[in-house]
DNA sequence: AGAAAGTCAAGAGCGGTGCTCACATTTGTT
DNA sequence: AACAAATGTGAGCACCGCTCTTGACTTTCT
């Protein structure tokens, strides 16, 4: 496949090369209008290249196959995504730890219910044939869990973050997993609090996927935007940052070690 | 369509409906095969004929259409789930309500790790240009969130569900919905509790979602069933059943008006 | 018994898909 | 101007959902 020139090109680009990589932004944009029309099962590369007023085997000289766009529309989304969590988190102070953490989950479902198809290729089942190169997927997809993370480790510091009040153990074998997720995230919150995090995580996008999905039934919720709200307040208390935290007669804070 | 032959025949099947109605149930046991296969997006009619032994276009005397045949099978998986989601349920004492809680979780779980594309087709993103007839799938669709309501409902009767921890309070739009919810399945917990239901229900789906569609990332988790049991713990507590129920210094149960 | 009605499998065909390949054309560089 | 790389073309293969006509068979009614 020569379509690759150089690999280590310092040169600026050549005229061809600006074309080229106009022509794979174009083709990326169409498959995105596509994916967010009918759906990622019904991306078809014969419509992308009838859009780009192309014949259909032409595309294939900019796009390897119908995975490679697919994998393409996966960093673009990831990386849209990251982007309005961070900046929908940024926007708020660094010390209002429950604030931010309602800005992330917010962030993310107005994302997903705009983008509803393209939330599904991120978070729903996986396409048939498919499978996600995890070389050039994980760093994208990994940002809002980062984000998440960082920042109840950010409040776990600032000693703002409560001792779980339930279940505090963690099984043994699971204990290993945290411990390598801490060491390769740099954070210093404990086991149990790691845990609730990843809780938090899976229950998050568990509500959002309900919605997206329309697993609730048509028209059992009349109003999503309370019941998510509901959702969140249940989950920054369980993540620590709830409303007890720092209130006279709340839970006691968890100093750092 | 004249393939539905009299609708009220109180007269024994013919030996013609008979077997029309053991080549609908070949369909759905084929089809059933290809979608745990290949997943749903991938369910082809000619396949299935040709699986069948005869040709594509005689699968239509039996199935409308695809849509129709991923009705049938949505509505086969529906049941199956609920089936041993009952079962599991059933298999504990009535007044085990912690225990009972755990093998629904767990239920769900063993048969979407079993079933991973006909989980996907149940609760994944939503198949391109199909849409599920409601008026038949309600009914099997709501079986698992009836089994966890009912069981929630009857810790409540019985005295033995816990005051939520944190945030009581629902928007008023909310109660609404959580009013209509609980007329129509006839229960008796009040609205924070009924809230913290909807929680735990969408919470324990994203939990086994992120497992069953490997949202988690490859090998973040060795152990997969310790992560799960905590998040089964973390529910537990949310929902009012956990450890510190009925322990002595734990949270006081809440008594039914 | 024979005709009418109902049922069913087969095959051709339409438009769509992903993808490959030989060929022609354009384009940048020497 | 000449060459080579990059790009576009059109035909073609195998697959898909779905429709329609045709012929054969079975059941039912007269």
């Amino acid at each position: 496949m020569p379509q690759n020139p150089k690999p280590p090109s310092p040169k600026p680009p050549t005229p061809r090369q600006r074309a080229r990589a106009r022509t794979i932004e174009d083709i990326v944009r169409l498959g995105r209008e596509h994916l967010a029309l009918h759906g990622a099962a019904a991306l078809s590369l014969r419509a992308v290249a009838r859009d780009l007023g192309v014949v259909s085997s032409a595309v294939y000289r900019y796009v390897e196959n119908r995975e490679e766009l697919l994998t393409l529309l996966l960093i673009d989304a990831y990386n849209e995504l990251g982007d309005e969590v961070d900046a929908a988190v940024a926007a708020l102070p660094g010390d209002d730890f429950a604030g931010r953490f309602n800005a992330l989950g917010s962030a993310v479902r107005r994302w997903a219910l705009r983008e509803p198809a393209r939330y599904g290729l991120l978070f729903g089942s996986p396409v048939p044939g498919y499978r996600a190169p995890a070389e050039r997927t994980t760093g994208p997809g990994t940002r809002v869990i980062y984000a998440l993370m960082a920042l109840l480790d950010g409040a776990y510091r600032a000693g703002r973050l409560a001792a779980p009040g339930g279940p505090a153990a963690v099984a043994t074998p699971l204990a290993a997993d945290l411990e390598r997720i801490r060491a390769g995230m740099g954070l210093a919150v404990p086991d149990s609090l790691l845990a609730r995090g990843a809780h938090v995580w899976t229950s998050l996008f568990g509500a959002i996927s309900f919605e997206v999905f329309g697993q609730y039934g048509g028209d059992t919720f009349a109003a999503p935007d309370e019941l998510f709200a509901h959702h969140l307040a249940v989950l920054a208390d369980v993540a620590g940052l709830g409303p007890s935290v720092g209130r006279p007669g709340g839970r006691a804070d968890l100093q750092p070690e």
